[in-house]
DNA sequence: CGATAAATTTAACGCGCGTAAAGAAAAGTA
DNA sequence: TACTTTTCTTTACGCGCGTTAAATTTATCG
């Protein structure tokens, strides 16, 4: 057993007898290389095990492996889990991807453009902040980088947006929310962060309006990423001063009406889809923790693995066509109703 | 103004002024050259921007700047809240940090350290999965890469563990719902991944004990890190059987007693320290979630800031110390006890 | 001011791999 | 078998920066 360590891949290219040039062929891309060749590699990559240096590998290459996905909020869960999910999609690509949150802040957002750049990745996944996002420094990334966005859409920017369809979300919700009690309010953030809220609101104006029936929007004000707090406040808020018009409200997003959950049940208004609840609470996500709230959370849910699974495809196409498609692409998956005891 | 494009340290030393070895060395450490030196390179920085090549500053360098921060589970709120938290230490210390979450998964953990191989960090700050790590493989790892474990700990691992005091925790919750009501029984899973559960229920053990009082621990099947619905689970067997011993339940961790709740809620059993309720439920690490339950949950609070202010901090002496500390430190916070309404 | 220490410049080599060109070998075809 | 095509080997250079050693400049200080 020669276990003498490999230090390169010319000591590799001896030991295996194979060429350096073929070696460098094979770690780009196995499949560039005959098969033949290519087992011996792999046997000879059991026996000693080398593997080729990043950096040096990546200082000459026009282009990397490497991919960024960029998220505006990390420690939201839903955040956390579709990052995930793609991070996974992209390994399995045979790419190299770097996760970054935003935290919320734009200074932060053009700090990680900033260092993605210097990785030179073949292609980054961005939910850029929104409202909040620096559309220039944004453009500027997205005309030297290959980018797809998710999530939060951005008119015009990147090559493709992958999200959901918000419609579809509150198109259901109000539906099954007039069609079984009373209609609902729709309780939002006074200056939403997420371009996705705006698109919420202007559908539930849409579908009241398609129902005939009145549309009452609450905004409540609050900044940040601390929709919890928000719509706890807003509920004390709504409750005390008797503002709302129908016994059910539908909040713009599951965050916001578990705080709203919360601040019900700290004002003693029983929440449920029950006779003798006084209100009905209902939302759009299907967030993780919506399953445990009290009651659990009536929702529409994303279809994270499409979602996901069509963002990389996307990017794995954008990048193998050279980092520019025909048309910008925008891709919208429908919603699933989730129905559990609060509306 | 000759916005001639910097391609490399080269032409940056032309058009700056400076050598281009001693541009090596700013770039390498700004403070090891001369003040005025520095101020002409800055200066030169501002004029034209250029920065080096990392793949090219890295491939040669024994030390990178690079620094790997990995959490068991990102989806985690907990977690997701201590790696920014961490991360942004890391940068503001002058480090590259990436963040990797092993998601629960034994294979992962061990892929993210293979990868972290890779791109040569000057250390790495880690949370191991506890019980399903494998030891093997970490150990290999930390006899190469210079490593400080946080939050679990695995005796001997690593140069140094930096995590909260679970005696304190639950000392602290102990003691104070004997003090105010009937004495806490223990919820816990019957496996716990995590090695801080195990102290946990050690220290329940104890303090009843020391306080005179006879313990119940009550263990829950399940696997995996969806605790919730193991708490949830958890919850309606316990209410099915009437196994409570006492009116009073104190949940391992957070998670659990956030399933918990929903269980009580669905099972119609009211939960709050005011009279008129049929259980009091508390718990331990301060979840962000756990303010918005219903109703909040009392629980024991990580000193978050001090915990990965001391992580960083460790690592950073540890790296500068040539990547080996004289003994392997132990350092645990001690927890602040969050009284809300569950208890 | 001159001696000494500290910092910088000059010159040159190396790192590990990408890549290109030309020739050799293997595989496919007639 | 001869010919073509594909694949591999040989050879060689380049990438951008780390790093070293000697020479030179600049700062410090008695």
């Amino acid at each position: 057993m020669p276990e003498k360590k490999i230090r390169n891949m010319e000591q590799f290219a001896e030991v295996s007898g194979i060429s350096r040039p073929t070696l460098s062929k094979y770690f780009n891309d196995p499949s560039s290389v005959r098969d033949t060749t290519r087992e011996r590699i792999e046997a000879a990559l059991n026996t000693y095990d080398y593997r080729p240096n990043v950096f040096a590998m990546n200082q000459n290459r026009k282009l990397t492996k490497n991919v960024g996905i960029v998220v505006p909020f990390l420690a939201d869960p839903f955040f956390a889990e579709i990052a995930r999910n793609i991070e996974q999609r992209c390994i399995d690509a045979g790419y190299r991807p770097t996760l970054f949150s935003s935290h919320g802040s734009q200074k932060l957002e053009n700090e990680i453009l900033e260092s993605l750049r210097s990785i030179k990745p073949a292609g980054v996944l961005i939910a850029p902040l929104g409202r909040a996002s620096d559309r220039l420094e944004l453009e500027k990334f997205c005309a030297d980088v290959p980018t797809v966005l998710f999530d939060s859409n951005i008119e015009g920017m990147g090559e493709a947006f992958i999200g959901s369809d918000n419609y579809s979300f509150v198109s259901q919700t109000v539906e099954y929310l007039s069609r079984t009690g009373e209609p609902p309010s729709f309780f939002e953030m006074r200056n939403p962060a997420n371009p996705n809220a705006n698109k919420r609101r202007a559908a539930y104006l849409t579908m009241m309006e398609r129902l005939g029936l009145e549309p009452h929007v609450h905004k409540v004000d609050g900044v940040g990423w601390g929709f919890e707090e928000v719509g706890r406040l807003g509920a004390h808020k709504l409750l005390e001063e008797k503002a709302l018009k129908t016994n059910t409200v539908l909040c713009s997003n599951d965050r916001l009406a578990i705080g709203f959950l919360a601040g019900c049940y700290e004002a003693n208004v029983s929440v449920g889809r029950q006779s003798g609840c006084d209100l009905r609470v209902a939302s759009h996500d299907d967030h993780p923790f919506s399953r445990f709230t009290c009651p659990s959370l009536t929702t529409a849910a994303h279809d994270y693995t499409s979602v996901s699974e069509h963002s990389v495809a996307t990017l794995v196409r954008l990048i193998e066509s050279g980092g520019h498609l025909d048309e910008r692409q925008e891709t919208l998956f429908p919603a699933r109703l989730v129905m559990r005891e609060s509306a």
